[in-house]
DNA sequence: CCGCTCATGTAACTGGTTACATGATTTA
DNA sequence: TAAATCATGTAACCAGTTACATGAGCGG
């Protein structure tokens, strides 16, 4: 029996959306899109051939529910959560996390450094002091949209921040080890 | 003037693929779906339908080329890099690095934390904590197989490994200040 | 009035996913 | 000889992407 629409699981762009109108509500689909788009990660471009879709079928399932606000300067479509959306939203945040959530890490820099091995030495150690420079500026960059969040309202941007942070940071402290290893190994 | 298929940029699965066989050549399309499958990132699943297609598209694109070896026990084609794709790899790898692919991290737990608002205070400390300790499994089991490779043949599977450790770690140290904040704020 | 931001969408494409299918060879 | 592994693929699907399109309201 294949699963319908309504019981398969949510992706995870829609948890994102799900989350973003848990904290914006009552939010237009534009507000959200444009939240991904300033968000530092990219790992959504928050086009709106994926959000627009994303939002009506979080709709469909009755997870959100839109009020028309008509005294709004322009017509608009302001989402907040539906009591079934607010029991969706703590059943993805309530342990236990599913394994693949805890595994995953992606990182383009290091699936690079796996192949390495293709370049010649001063090569390597060009591609390191580069992936250096950026790591730094990234950390740089963390450590001051966490301090702007600090003082701010939200408790739990500023905690995610953080973990930004501390991932930047460690990215540049593994590279630091991968440069001097580089520079003490055979050329 | 649509780019054609030769000019288009290699996708991660096919950059990742073009990697393998400049390591494992020469080497059969089944054993570079095992390298993803075996992997402790579980960003591609190494399955038929993807790796199958990308091999071809590499193989037409000449960056990858086969022998196809009847002496062995059973037929199979085996890739190499060929001239260009050697190129292709180099380029891969040659600074500046791409921003997006220094920007780009994608924390499941992060994304998480960030919306934490939705739980009761309780609700939040056992997420954390449970959290923290799927969190310091992966940092042991990536503290193990880097070891596991320190020895081995290949450096820069050390090396790579290492950053998933380094990785591991800072999350660990990130939650374990989540938790210390949570505690101290107001419930 | 021109251009920017707000606001909402569609169309064509793409590159993954799961699930299925097949057959040869090795091993218990 | 039965089961596991090696080896290669296809089919249906799906959730993203880019690019395009439209129109209202606001500020210079």
């Amino acid at each position: 029996m294949p699963k319908s629409r309504s019981e398969r699981e949510l992706s995870r762009l829609e948890l994102a959306v799900l989350g973003l109108v848990s904290k914006g509500a009552p939010c237009t689909t534009y507000w959200i899109r444009r939240q991904f788009q300033g968000s530092p990660s990219s790992y959504f471009s928050g086009s709106a051939g994926a959000v627009y879709p994303a939002v009506r079928r979080l709709e469909q399932r009755r997870l959100i529910a839109a009020t028309t606000e008509r005294k709004a300067r322009r017509a608009s479509r302001r989402y907040r959560l539906t009591p079934s959306g607010k029991r969706a939203i703590k059943a993805w945040l309530l342990p236990p996390l599913p394994a693949a959530d805890v595994a995953f890490t992606m990182d383009p820099v290091r699936t690079r450094v796996y192949y390495l091995e293709a370049l010649t030495a001063p090569e390597r150690l060009k591609f390191v002091d580069n992936a250096l420079a950026q790591a730094r500026l990234q950390a740089t960059l963390a450590q001051a949209g966490s301090v702007e969040r600090r003082e701010a309202e939200d408790l739990f941007d500023y905690l995610g921040s953080l973990g930004a942070v501390h991932e930047a940071r460690a990215r540049v402290r593994w590279l630091e080890q991968v440069r001097r290893t580089l520079e003490q190994s055979p050329g």
